[in-house]
DNA sequence: ACCGCCGGGTGCC
DNA sequence: ACCGCCGGGTGCC
């Protein structure tokens, strides 16, 4: 992997297209935006604006951009407007003071240009918000003072920051956590408030019946796809003079006489288990070219009458208030101006023109979305394809003449650097990214990829919103075209840093933008007194687990090596240059804890370790040992996701291939966590599964008391009631290994699925474990890993979780495959810990993680690796 | 007349 | 463009 693709760094084009990624991706601001303070504003005079065309009004935010390549001057700074027209330029004898400044990343400013009164022709005022990082802010202020600007700052009396309260910089830390719960709490309350609902039956094509919900979510998103209102955000209004209509944005304040284009899309976020696949796929069945929609039924939300009853009567007057209604707008009201400020008529998909919606979704999630449209929809009544793997179309035109098409992250990935890919060429009529919560980083190939889609409707889907940073939502905005949201510097100073900074204006912002553009049901959502979805109950039992006398001796004389070298480096606070260590001595501890035999004899790392002082270096061969046992438990540091094609650094830090290769190549050449030096040749990709198949057949490695445990339960279970299924989850492929033996000669048939599998093979396993007949396998087999999120376990209702693991969401996730909406039994959930052992110190940090989940917001990603580096080592060694 | 003053031309960076 | 600045025209009161 790691030749070929520094092979492939060697041609030309390729080259030159990464290092421009590169530069736009270095933007030391968004990145860090919540570590800058306001220090104040100063005045300047935008110049020159009888050269260009770009208009601005009262109050309207403006670009600042820097132009050091100005042949006139090195340090000008245009001013653009929010759409990007150039407005001017700021007055050169001001700009020389702050240009240094903005050049050396000592201050980020924003300008917003004062009241339409004090500007002619040629000139406008305008204030310079000027941000700068808390330790510089004193040395920024006296820098400006010095520069012979009034400076106004935040102290000063009558200070208005774009008509917001303004917060101190001392102030701002005082309740982050608690502002973040706010954030997490008001997805939860935000959508789905308004009183009044509709809903759609779907197109014939769609064979099963809807749930009321779900047809909620039709009616819906058939209004943000077809209806024609003005997006979040902007304001029609009737000009006194003219009578002409303006359209304006009320948090940047630019206003247009042309209006501006409807936002066709939105985020759809309903909890897992609501039925989003079904939802959209009855969306792409209805709202086709060419189809007759259904009239769309008004709902009229009231918690005391009964559902049935009084739907019907209710519904009727309702419609009788509207036409009367209708009738005194007609006749009471000058009519032309009303009409004139109506929006358009909707906009029904053509016929004739873009037809195709793309689907793009992990792998995993793929599996899903054939079973529900084989399930749901009208034997061959859509026509489908899949964009992956070999025997994927060849041409842009049998793409666009299918109804759905659909292809993955990597695939989206892959080909946007491709000049010829199809999946560019092909105008689509609507691009759905699934899971779009892995779409996170706003520089990563995938999120760029999605922007670049030619599409009329986008729609972004994810059961997860509360994962997401601002920061992902950015990318969303990107994805979603929602200008000017779509641009950084506007997202940054409209949502990002007010929300960070705990001013009210952000989280209403955040709030109103959600409101109109994303719907959110969670399984706890009440509609007239029911939930939406009834799951069955869900138990969760810790099963403990004895070790054998034996297998406690191995463990505990590892725990105290472990222990004396942890306790080493936390004193000498080498723990991040010995992490390889630090990680490979947990990994062993909860491998005994599972079987002795996963962990094999490595004391040659334990000693060497020991013994060296500073970074100690593992060899290739135990670090690709490593990588393949750890490599996605992190997520990748550089692009905050998990990583896409895992390496292993000499330093025993794992990355994307790409992100570090980038990283190698283009900065200064070391660690982008400990700084050891790296070249090319100390990053090392994972061997190709030997683990997998090594001992597949060995039937003389003996039992371990957890499969025993396993054993034990699952046989009780079958006496007890045959035609329960169950789920056994490992963070182990070699555990499930050790497991099948047992298995088979309690008599049990089984499945399994892991990372190596390609996708036909995962779907036999599943189809073969959903019969019911007496042959038909009844335990399945599963790590992590590969369980994923999409995948429908609903025909099983024991789960059995071998290990633990640190980060409850995922655990959680593994469980929700189980119970999920199509679950029909109590779903019993056994946690299988091994007493007085790091599992249940995992367990513990699991409940911490749960209760810091509730205020993760921003940086958590970061800040929970960075928790689990040092602390959490801690906690887990007993130290 | 190597100044002051006047008034037209002119104007981003 | 109701300013500043430039540079040519001009020159007692």
């Amino acid at each position: 992997m790691i030749v070929s693709s520094s092979m492939h760094r060697q041609t030309p084009f390729p080259f030159t297209e990464e290092l421009s990624d590169e530069e736009d991706d270095t933007n030391k601001e968004d990145d860090n935006p919540e570590e800058l303070y306001l220090v104040g504003y100063v005045q300047v005079q935008v110049v020159g604006l009888q050269y260009y065309n770009g208009t601005v009004t009262d109050n309207e935010m403006v670009q600042l951009i820097r132009e050091p390549h100005n042949p006139y001057d090195s340090n000008a700074i245009r001013v653009d407007n929010i759409r990007g027209e150039r407005v001017g330029h700021i007055e050169r004898y001001k700009a020389c003071n702050l240009a240094p400044l903005v050049d050396q990343e000592l201050v980020v400013i924003e300008g917003v240009v004062c009241s339409n009164s004090f500007r002619n022709r040629y000139r406008m005022p305008c204030n310079v918000y000027i941000f700068s990082q808390l330790p510089t802010m004193d040395f920024v202020e006296q820098l400006i003072a010095a520069s012979g600007f009034q400076l106004i700052t935040p102290m000063e009396d009558g200070f208005v920051l774009q008509q917001q309260e303004a917060m101190s910089a001392p102030e701002k830390d005082m309740s982050r956590e608690e502002r973040k719960r706010k954030i997490d709490n008001m997805f939860e309350t935000l959508i789905q408030s308004s009183s009044k609902r509709q809903s759609m039956e779907p197109s014939s094509l769609i064979t099963c019946k809807l749930m009321q919900h779900q047809k909620e979510a039709l009616a819906w998103m058939v209004e943000r796809e077809n209806g024609s209102g003005l997006p979040p955000f902007w304001e029609a209004e009737i000009e006194k003079g003219s009578k002409e209509i303006i359209y304006k944005n009320t948090i940047t304040n630019y206003s247009s006489k042309d209006r501006p284009d409807a936002l066709r899309g939105g985020i759809l976020a309903d909890d897992m288990g609501l039925g989003k696949t079904l939802q959209l796929l009855a969306l792409i069945a209805t709202n086709k070219p060419g189809a007759v929609l259904s009239p769309v039924v008004d709902i009229v939300h009231s918690p005391v009458q009964k559902p049935d009853e009084d739907a019907k009567p209710s519904k009727k007057r309702k419609k009788l208030e509207e036409k009367e209604n209708r009738s005194k707008k007609g006749t009471s009201k000058p009519a032309d101006k009303s009409l004139s400020i109506a929006d358009p008529p909707p906009c029904p998909p053509k016929l004739g023109g873009p037809r195709a919606t793309l689907v793009v979704c992990p792998l995993t999630v793929l599996s899903n979305w054939v079973e529900q449209l084989s399930e749901h929809t009208r034997q061959g009544s859509l026509d489908v394809h899949l964009y992956h793997g070999a025997d994927r179309a060849k041409d842009a035109k049998t793409l666009a003449t299918k109804d759905i098409v659909f292809t993955t992250y990597g695939i989206i990935a892959k080909e946007r650097n491709l000049p010829n890919s199809l999946l560019k060429k092909v105008h689509w009529l609507r691009v759905i990214l699934d899971e779009a919560h892995l779409v996170k980083s706003p520089s990563a190939q995938q999120t760029r990829a999605a922007v670049s889609l030619k599409a009329d409707r986008r729609w972004a889907v994810t059961g997860t919103p509360i994962q997401n940073s601002s920061k992902d939502l950015f990318s969303l905005m990107m994805f979603l075209k929602l200008q000017p949201l779509n641009e950084r510097s506007f997202w940054t100073r409209t949502i990002q840093r007010p929300l960070l900074n705990g001013e009210r204006s952000g989280f209403s912002r955040l709030q109103g933008l959600m409101s109109a553009i994303a719907l959110r049901r969670t399984k706890e959502t009440q509609v007239d007194g029911h939930r939406l979805v009834e799951l069955p109950p869900k138990v969760v039992t810790v099963y403990p687990v004895e070790l054998s006398s034996e297998h406690r001796r191995v463990y505990d004389q590892m725990e105290l090596k472990g222990k004396n070298l942890v306790g080493n480096y936390l004193e000498a606070g080498t723990i991040l240059q010995n992490y390889a260590n630090v990680l490979s001595i947990i990994l062993r501890l909860r491998q005994i804890c599972d079987h002795a035999a996963l962990c094999p004899e490595h004391a040659d790392l334990l000693a060497a370790a020991s013994s060296s002082q500073g970074p100690s270096l593992a060899s290739p061969e135990l670090l690709q040992k490593l990588l393949a046992q750890t490599g996605e438990e992190f997520d990748c540091p550089i692009c905050l996701s998990p990583p896409d094609s895992a390496v292993i650094t000499r330093c025993a830090h794992v990355f994307c291939q790409r992100c570090i290769q980038k990283t190698l190549m283009c900065d200064k050449k070391s660690c982008p966590l400990c700084r050891f030096p790296l070249t090319d040749s100390d990053v090392f990709s994972a061997p190709l599964d030997e683990a997998e198949n090594e001992s597949d057949t060995d039937s003389n490695v003996k039992s371990s008391a957890k499969i025993d445990a396993l054993i034990n339960l699952l046989q009780e279970t079958r006496e007890r009631d045959p035609s329960i299924k169950s789920v056994v989850f490992s963070q182990f492929a070699k555990m499930l290994t050790l497991v099948q033996q047992p298995l088979k000669k309690a008599g049990f048939k089984y499945v399994r699925i892991d990372g190596s599998m390609s996708v036909t093979k995962r779907e036999e396993a599943l189809q073969a474990f959903k019969s019911t007949k007496s042959k038909a396998p009844t335990v399945f087999l599963l790590t992590l890993k590969a369980a994923g999120t999409g995948l429908n376990l609903t025909s099983a209702s024991h789960v059995y979780m071998l290990d633990p693991w640190w980060n409850p969401a995922v655990d959680e996730q593994a469980m929700d495959r189980v119970h999920r909406l199509g679950q029909t039994r109590e779903v019993h959930i056994y946690r299988l810990i091994v007493t007085d052992s790091i599992e249940e110190r995992i367990l513990d940090l699991q409940e911490r993680k749960r209760q810091f989940a509730q205020v993760a917001f921003g940086k958590s990603q970061e800040e929970q690796q960075r928790l689990m580096r040092v602390e959490e080592v801690q906690l887990l060694m007993r130290l």
